[in-house]
DNA sequence: CGCTAGGTTGAGCTTTCTCAAAGCGAGTGG
DNA sequence: CCACTCGCTTTGAGAAAGCTCAACCTAGCG
C-alpha cells in the first residue's frame, strides 16, 4: 500500500503532534488523547493516488489525515465511478463504517500526498471509552458528515448543475456579499465527479454562470455580488 | 405545535420506558440514561402532519421518536421541497444540528401520528457527559445516519430512477434470493419524493421494472428473483 | 516544435420533467 | 344500491436538462 513507519516509542512525535493541535477539526483532543493516538497508531505517507481504503471491505484501521486531502469514491458494481466527497486534513475518514464495524462505504484516494495517522479499530474503540476528549471530538465529526452528507442530497434533489456549482463556489467563499475572489484547487474533471455530472455538463455550467456575474480564469473565480449568487443558487449553503 | 404532556415526576413512564428498551436503535440505553431522559424531557403527542422542526431555525430540542414515522423535509427558497429521508421511531431525529448547535438543516415532519420525547438541548449535551450509554447510543445513531446518507448520495449519481427504485425495494426485503414479497408502507408522491422523482417517473419506473421481474399490485411489490433484481439495482444495498 | 493531457464546444440522443387528460377506488349523498 | 365526486395514480405528448461521442483548442513540456 505505501511507506509504513510506526512509532518506535522514543522517536520525535512533535511535528505530527503540532498538525493534530493545530487542525480545526480536531484541536479539540487533549494531550492524553493525542497521547494514546500516537500510542496505539502508526504514521504512514502516501502518494497522490493512493488507495488507502477500498469499498466493501471491513475495516481494520480508523484513518485520521494529518496532511493532505482525501476523495471518497464510490463504484457501483459495473465500474462506474463518482465522488462522494472531498475530505481536508483533519478527517476521521469513513468514520462510521468502523464504528458500526460494517463495509466501507466508499473506497478512499489520496488527491494529493499525504500523511496519515492509522490506528486499529479495537484500540480505537477501546480509545473512545478511556478519553473523553475523543469521543467529543469523533462525535463532532460524526455530526459535521451528517450535515455535509445531507447538504449534498439537498443539493442533489434541488439544484440543477449550474445551481450546485454555484454552491460549490459559495462554499469556498469566506465573503457573503459584494465582491469576491478565489481559488478552486481541483481538476474540472474532480470538480465535475464531486458535483454529480460530466466534465462537459460542468464546462457548461461554467459558461452559464457568466450570466450571474461569475468569470473562471483557470482556476481563478471572480464573483461580482455574491449575495446575488447565492439567490442563484437557491438553497443555503453547508460546509 | 402540539398536545404537551411534560413527566410531573410521579406519572406512569412504564409504557414510554418500554418503547425505548423495546426499540432497535435505542435498547442500548440503561435505566440510568432512560431515567435521565424521562426526568429532563417531554413527552409530546403529533397527529399526522404535523412539523415537528422548522429548517434554518435554531435547535432548542433534541427529539427521539418513540412511535410514528418522521420525514426529513427539504426546501430551497423558491418552495420547492423535497424528502431527504424517512426515519423509524426509535430516531434522535437532526441530531448533527443540535450537537454542532447549528440551524436545522431539514424540517421535520410527522408522517403518522406520533409520540415524542423532546429534551432540552443543554439537558442533552449535558447527559451525553453523564451518561456512556447515551454517548454511545447516540455515536451509533450519527453513524447510521452518515451511512444513511452517504448511500444516497452514491444512489444520486449512480443510478438511474429505475435503479433507484430497485434499491428502495430491496432495502425493504429481508430475503437475498429467490422470490420476495413486501409491503410499501408510503404513498406515491412520498415514495417519489424520497427517492428524488416526481411521481409520474415513479409510475414509468414500477412499469420498467416488469422487466426485472418486480409487479407491483397496489403496496405489494412481487420480486421475482432477488438476486436477479440486486444486479438490475448496481450498488450494494445500505439499511 | 510537435505531443499530450485537460478543457471546451458542437450535434444528436436519452432520460427525466412538465403539463394535460384519462383511469381508478374509496367514501358520500340521493 | 348506485351514481358522483375527490384524490391519487397512470398514461401520453412535448420540452428541457444532461449525457455521449467526436472534434477542436490550449498550455505545459519533452
Amino acid at each position: 500500500m505505501a511507506t509504513t513507519k510506526p512509532y518506535p516509542g522514543t522517536s520525535n512525535t512533535q511535528p505530527d503532534r503540532d498538525l493534530i493541535r493545530n487542525n480545526p477539526y480536531l484541536k479539540t483532543l487533549d494531550n492524553e488523547a493525542i497521547d494514546y493516538l500516537f500510542q496505539m497508531g502508526e504514521i504512514r505517507n502516501h502518494p497522490k493516488g493512493d488507495v488507502l481504503i477500498v469499498q466493501g471491505e471491513d475495516p481494520k484501521y480508523l484513518f485520521i489525515s494529518l496532511k493532505g486531502k482525501i476523495a471518497l469514491v464510490a463504484r457501483r458494481a459495473s465500474g462506474e465511478r463518482t465522488i462522494v466527497e472531498m475530505l481536508p486534513s483533519g478527517s476521521m475518514f469513513l468514520l462510521s463504517s468502523v464504528l458500526l464495524r460494517l463495509p466501507y462505504v466508499a473506497s478512499a484516494e489520496a488527491s494529493t500526498d499525504m500523511r496519515i495517522l492509522a490506528i486499529p479499530v479495537d484500540a480505537f474503540m477501546k480509545g473512545l471509552e478511556l478519553h473523553h476528549a475523543l469521543a467529543l471530538t469523533t462525535l463532532n465529526q460524526m455530526a459535521g458528515y451528517v450535515r455535509l452528507m445531507a447538504s449534498q442530497v439537498k443539493q442533489l434533489k434541488l439544484q440543477n448543475a449550474s445551481e450546485r456549482l454555484a454552491h460549490h463556489i459559495l462554499a469556498r467563499c469566506r465573503k457573503d456579499h459584494g465582491a469576491a475572489i478565489l481559488e478552486l484547487d481541483d481538476e474540472r474533471r474532480v470538480i465535475a465527479q464531486r458535483l454529480g455530472m460530466t466534465p462537459e455538463s460542468l464546462s457548461r455550467s461554467i459558461a452559464a454562470l457568466k450570466d450571474a456575474g461569475v468569470v473562471f480564469d483557470q482556476r481563478t473565480v471572480r464573483i461580482d455580488d455574491v449575495a446575488r449568487l447565492r439567490e442563484y443558487c437557491g438553497l443555503e449553503i453547508i460546509d
